[in-house]
DNA sequence: TAAGTAATCAAACATAGTGTTCGGAAACGT
DNA sequence: ACGTTTCCGAACACTATGTTTGATTACTTA
């Protein structure tokens, strides 16, 4: 197999970036963060960001896709414990406690709604196929559209919560309270539908 | 009775710059709309934008103001009918179809967070009052705060759904969605505090 | 370790938006 | 019709964006 080294200066740039990104984000918040703060902190030449990166999103989305492909190996990691929706999310709640300052940057209020928009459509996704079967059983029934909906938002919210309180719960204590409150009517509208 | 008089220009300039604003951002959005977009559309002068306003925020401010107003007498007028926190969030569903190009301007993903940060922290008060003699009753129980703070982000996030999909479901049918969806779980811990 | 390649940098530039100031013109209320 | 207030437009300084250039630096590999 070929040896595909990327050039050190790269790597470099691109985690210089990205951190500096972070960290202002924290500071100001992922609207109001300018690609000056970002390239001033990182000391990091403006042409060379724009070598790297199209704007502000463009490296924001890039630090998230990595973070979100560390998270797919957690899940796949786990995956015994952590099947159906409640262990989806627990898995989440674990990742981000591990990562919580990355995750505070993206999924907090502070992060602006890249992230948050994608982790919705992703769980909404998941919910959608996942409980099909046993809507598709009854006729006039509840919108399954607002049901996923539900359940995935009602996650981001107690996520980022969590991350914007800098709460000391655990991930599985955040998870049971996640459950509490949203199974009971899920399972109703499930068996009553 | 004093007239209380606004100089005809004054009522004009504010009403132009209004409605440039909620047109912008239902064109583009609330964080890519920019000052210029806004006097361009009012066709006002740039100075007297700044006479007005300090920033686009300030003008938001002010419209989601005059609109929180109006919401505050259609919930009085329905206070008979509409108590409790079902009863507020099936007012604000009225309100919000009777109003629905502000809503979906002001309250809508597109409205950015300045509304619906102000919603989300008038739900939370006004839930933690309702609430709390009956939480006070239990010891070791659920962390009030996230109670709170989920029955609130549930409503806002149904909402949004409602504006942002152009849905066609009624306002009380949307409050139906919203009962069958949170109050099982809260009655569930509230019970077993 | 030397040679060639590739990334970085600073500087300059055009563009766009912000927020303020000013004097003259227009519209207002009485 | 008068005096007052608002509006306008032009100018200005400032900040940020996004691109281009050629010289410099640092990396890879042979």
């Amino acid at each position: 197999m070929p040896t595909k080294t990327v050039d050190r200066r790269i790597e470099r740039t691109r985690q210089l970036l990205q951190e500096a990104l972070i960290a202002v984000i924290l500071e100001k918040g992922f609207e109001a963060a300018t690609v000056q703060d970002v390239i001033d902190r990182a000391n990091v030449g403006r042409s060379t960001f724009y070598a790297h990166f199209q704007d502000k999103e463009d490296l924001l989305l890039s630090g998230f896709e990595h973070l979100w492909a560390e998270f797919e190996k957690h899940l796949n990691a786990a995956s015994a414990n952590n099947e159906g929706p409640w262990g989806l999310s627990l898995s989440m709640f674990q990742h981000a406690e591990s990562q919580r300052r990355l995750y505070k940057a993206m999924a907090g209020k502070q992060g602006g709604n890249i992230a948050l928009t994608y982790i919705q459509k992703y769980l909404s996704g998941y919910l959608t196929d996942h409980l099909k079967q046993q809507l598709a059983k009854r006729k006039k029934g509840f919108p399954p559209e607002i049901l996923s909906y539900h359940i995935a938002s009602s996650f981001i919210s107690l996520l980022t919560w969590w991350l914007d309180n800098d709460s000391t719960y655990s991930a599985e204590q955040m998870n049971d309270f996640y459950r509490q409150l949203v199974e009971p009517g899920v399972n109703m509208i499930m068996q009553n539908g």
